[in-house]
RNA sequence: GCGAAAGUGGCGGAACUGGCAGACGCGCUGGACUUAGGAUCCAGUCCCGCAAGGGGUGGGGGUUCAACUCCCCCCUUUCGCACCA
């Protein structure tokens, strides 16, 4: 055999395990399993470049590594393939969507075959399958045939009490009165209720996109594809009720093992604060609101407040005797009912203006203050105090109750408003004395200048100024001040505790072709017109595929692309006609459910085996990017919970652990006056990059890679030059699994080396056939320092290996190869178990390998080395001896020494006596094993 | 502004629960082999200093016999959120 030679080698094994199937996960549940995830990827034209197969790799490694030692493990690939730039591409060039994917998934898949992952193929599969789509259709079925039932209560896998579940509609106890409408009335009220449902709402439309989008691929008012402009316009669409599911998605973050960053985006997407609702009365103060005083005390405070009371919502109710003006979200109901005739215009102005405004301006206009005032009053119930109305556009329909009370000494927000608009300003909360200083102010001072302080104090303190004939916050600190006027608002009834969120229900609806077609039918009276009453497509009716269009131009309207299918939108089903639903799927429908398929791939009955589901699910490890932190995740796992609710899988949650790799850099090379220099005019050498042309040296800066910088190295470079067992290793070698880090073609080489090293260490490479090099030995006894080398390594890989640890793992393996090809005498055993240590990182050779050595099977399957610790104790150590915290000396000792022996020989140690010369010794401190610190006075 | 993570040689990075800072690799320097070397092998490579020695993990302070590691203050970078009442 000649030197190592990688492409050869590569594809013979990567055909070997092809045919063998050597990584089918076999459905055998007597076998421990392991169910290892890639995110999945969406097949795009460009192909992959070196940042896309990191997080592949490490998955491919650890995969590896557990087979090796015993578990079935579950290591599928997939392809989310649905999506808007297929579907771009074929508005541009007519070229249906369905050819675009295939092409990019064949590519991809290429690319991925060439790394020698071990996946198992026969569960490959694309959401754009027809039997995938099926069943994600499926699942919309489900989330249609479910409400929430907020109090059931009801007990989880580890017998942990919970309150709230996914309930099937059937279920869903109907008032009298509903019934008594009929049928009708009935169904209506129920798709009231459903976990998806049609509402009609403001929604972000993207006019470029000729879609909405939801709220999460919405950034700073531009689309998260294409940076388009967003409007919010109202629209009726199709919602997923995730809010029902909140509590419980950000509870259950608890249990799992995942990256406490990503734990935290979550929760704050998800955004739950406490706080209460408080009734203002609108009018006058005088009998009538005596009255409804009254009437509240006796009935208590009402699901929904009357029309002639405005419902704020507070996380403060403890400021409330400082609420001195009522500011409502510009598209609040009550605002016409509150302008007066000499307000109407400049109010109705204002609106128009909020109203035109796109998502952009109104966050570029953030900070400073806009409103008008109504004319309107309502009055404090606290205080009995009337106070103005004002509209303004820093509070939003969409958030609470869409209207505020204004405490502009506590928050920073009324503070500044209060000030631009000469409202009232009163201290109801006493800040700490350290604030106090800060503002310059003295304790006696502030209630009166509080108005005047460069900021409101929002924190907790205690109350002043704040008692009615019925209650008083004075003195108290604001947790007891909370708790206090809670229960004076719930017993007086003008308000009630109560939870809000941030998040809002997902906006599931999308004007686009290339995506799964929502499988609801409308019901349309004699004239062709929706009576608002749906029908879902059976289930053995699904999937409902998407019609064949030649043109797939949005058109613009709310209908979406599938309502020109002129002979697809009408069905006859039982004498009646249909209208299909024309909006399909967000394309993260989808990823939603994809790892549960893999469980059962080719199931044409079910989604999936329950069994099946059982053995595999959850998913251990989940390796992908930080980008998908809260869109991805969140949605997969609210379908999840309403899978688990309605008894379709076993688990809790998805993902038990999750890994994001980090993004791998590239270094940008600029000419001194900041012109960009592809790589294929540098030449590197000395360490330097030089223009290949010029021969001017470049600055390189490590960067993002894309296509405007010209930076992008793809996958198929490294592949091309070195062969994939050097490109993944090399993959894992630059750093931390998690952290950013820049590729360098140069480091690339070192890695190329070593694998070279590895192959001689072993092989013959004068040699014409494959023999071993001449100084691996049969029949000789592996020395103890060779022992010792050997059984270090594989405990630290095997460490390394466990805790994804690759980077220092490969560094032990380049250890091991640098001593052994010192060592004229190379033991055979060694040789082979390096072999098997090496398999995990670098397959195809160590295969190679293996095979040299004289084994005719796979080592894919081999049981992995174990090392013993009579080997890795060394009996005699170094330690060494600082003085006063310096390392002045060594010795060797036995590692049975005790202290006493250890500290008489560092102080009887020659080199030592020296730096003891004149002082006293205080104190020896001896770390068996570790060191010895000997104390002395100066 | 709020929240999170991270700052270690010329570079990527090691250092597990406080115990020899810089493993491993890149680059660089010198040497060997060679017709040749962008192959391979050997030696060296944190900084200052000929040396003895001294200094050193973003900066400042602290705890400790001992701090990259723990605590406080500050600086810088990256990421996320951003009128959410």
């Amino acid at each position: 055999m000649p030197g190592y030679s990688p492409h050869d080698i590569e594809s013979k094994w990567q055909e070997y395990w092809e045919q063998n199937k050597t990584f089918r996960a076999p459905d055998d549940t007597s076998k421990p399993k392991l169910y290892v995830l890639d995110m999945f990827p969406y097949p795009s034209g460009e192909g992959l470049h070196v940042g896309h197969p990191e997080g592949y790799t490490a998955t491919d490694m650890y995969s590896r590594f557990q087979r090796m030692r015993g578990y079935n493990v579950l290591h599928p690939m997939g392809y989310d393939a649905f999506g808007l730039p297929a579907e771009q591409y074929a508005i541009e060039t007519g070229t249906h969507p369905r050819i675009t994917t295939e092409r990019n998934i064949a590519n991809i898949r290429r690319q991925i075959k060439r790394l020698g992952f071990s996946y198992d193929w026969d569960r490959e599969f694309a959401t754009t399958d027809i039997e995938y789509m099926r069943w994600t259709q499926w699942i919309f079925l489900v989330l249609y045939d479910t409400w929430f039932d907020p109090s059931i209560e009801w007990a989880d896998p580890d017998g942990k009490k919970r309150r709230g579940k996914g309930r099937p509609i059937r279920e869903l106890p109907i008032p009298d009165a509903t019934r008594a409408q009929g049928e009708d009335a009935v169904r209506r009220y129920q798709d009231s209720f459903r976990l998806a449902y049609q509402a009609e709402a403001p929604v972000n439309w993207c006019e470029a996109l000729g879609t909405v989008l939801s709220d999460e691929e919405v950034i700073d008012g531009r689309s998260d594809r294409g940076g388009h402009p967003v409007q919010r316009i109202p629209l009726r669409q199709w919602m997923l009720r995730i809010t029902a599911y909140a509590d419980r998605l950000v509870e259950d973050l608890d249990t799992l093992r995942w990256p406490d960053a990503i734990k935290e985006m979550q929760r704050n997407w998800v955004g739950r604060s406490e706080g209460a609702e408080v009734d203002f009365y609108i009018g006058e103060p005088g009998s009538l609101y005596e009255a409804w005083r009254i009437l509240r005390r006796l009935e208590g405070f009402p699901a929904e407040s009357e029309s002639y009371a405005i419902r704020v919502y507070t996380t403060r109710p403890d400021t409330l005797f400082g609420a001195t003006y009522i500011v409502l979200a510009p598209e609040h109901p009550l605002v016409d009912r509150l302008t007066t005739e000499a307000q109407r215009a400049e109010v109705e102005s204002y609106r128009q203006r909020v109203a035109s405004m796109s998502e952009e301006d109104r966050i570029a206009g953030r900070g400073e203050k806009s409103g008008v005032f109504t004319g309107g009053y309502a009055i404090n119930p606290v205080n009995g105090e009337r106070i103005p109305v004002w509209i303004a556009d820093y509070v939003l329909i969409s958030y609470g109750t869409g209207a505020i009370m204004a405490v502009p000494g506590h928050d920073q927000r009324d503070f500044e408003f209060a000030r631009k608009f000469h409202l009232p300003i009163r201290a109801v909360v006493l800040p700490p004395d350290s604030w106090l200083e800060q503002m310059r102010v003295s304790r006696e001072d502030y209630a009166a200048r509080v108005g005047e302080l460069a900021s409101a104090f929002t924190d907790d303190g205690t109350g002043i100024q704040s008692s009615n004939p019925g209650v008083s916050l004075n003195g108290l600190p604001t947790p007891e001040a909370k708790r206090t006027i809670n229960a004076w608002l719930e017993s007086s009834g003008l308000g009630r505790p109560a939870i809000k969120y941030k998040l809002r229900d997902w906006l599931f609806s999308r004007q686009r072709y290339w995506g799964e077609p929502i499988p609801i039918l409308h019901e349309v009276d004699a004239e062709g017109k929706p009576t608002g009453l749906r029908r879902p497509v059976p289930e053995d009716r699904l999937p409902v595929l998407l019609p064949e269009l030649n043109d797939f131009k949005p058109t613009g309207s709310p209908e979406g692309p599938l309502a020109k299918a002129a002979g697809w939108i009408w069905v006859q089903e039982g004498g009646r006609k249909f209208r299909r639903e024309t909006n399909t799927m967000p394309q993260w429908a989808g990823s939603c459910w994809y790892y549960l398929r893999f469980c059962d791939p080719r199931n044409n009955a079910r989604a999936w085996d329950s069994e099946r589901e059982k053995y595999w699910m959850p998913v251990d490890v989940y390796v992908g990017g930080a980008e998908h932190a809260v869109l991805h995740l969140l949605y997969a796992r609210f379908w999840h919970k309403v899978l688990f609710d309605r008894g379709h899988v076993s688990t809790l949650e998805p993902f038990q652990r999750l890994i994001n790799q980090g993004m791998i850099l590239s270094i940008t090379y600029r000419t001194s006056d900041g012109r960009i220099v592809p790589y294929s005019k540098i030449n590197f050498s000395e360490g330097k990059a030089a223009h290949a042309e010029t021969g001017e040296e470049l600055a390189g800066e490590t960067e993002k890679m894309s296509k405007s910088r010209g930076n992008v190295i793809p996958v198929d470079l490294p592949l091309q030059q070195y062969g994939a067992d050097t490109t993944r290793l090399y993959e894992m070698f630059m750093g931390p699994l998690e952290t950013t880090k820049p590729w360098s073609m140069q480091g690339v080489e070192g890695i190329s080396r070593f694998l070279n090293r590895a192959w001689r260490m072993i092989v013959d490479e004068e040699a014409q056939g494959m023999r071993l090099n001449r100084k691996v030995l049969d029949n000789v006894e592996p020395t103890n320092e060779q022992l010792r080398a050997l059984h270090k390594t594989i405990q630290s890989v095997t460490e390394d290996l466990e805790a994804l640890r690759f980077n220092t793992g490969i560094s032990r393996l380049m250890e091991f190869v640098n001593f052994f090809t010192s060592q004229a005498a190379r033991p055979r055993s060694c040789m082979e178990t390096f072999v098997l240590l090496l398999a995990p990182f670098a397959p195809h050779i160590a295969e190679e390998m293996w095979q040299a050595l004289g084994h005719t099977e796979s080592l894919a399957h081999a049981p992995w080395p174990v090392s013993d610790a009579r080997f890795t104790l060394e009996e005699a150590i170094e330690i060494p001896i600082q003085v006063n915290g310096k390392v002045r000396s060594r010795l060797v000792a036995s590692i049975t020494a005790g202290s006493d022996d250890l500290e008489r020989m560092a102080l009887e140690d020659p080199k030592i006596q020296r730096y003891l010369d004149g002082h006293a010794v205080q104190k020896v401190i001896v770390v068996p094993k570790k060191l010895i610190n000997i104390v002395v006075s100066p």
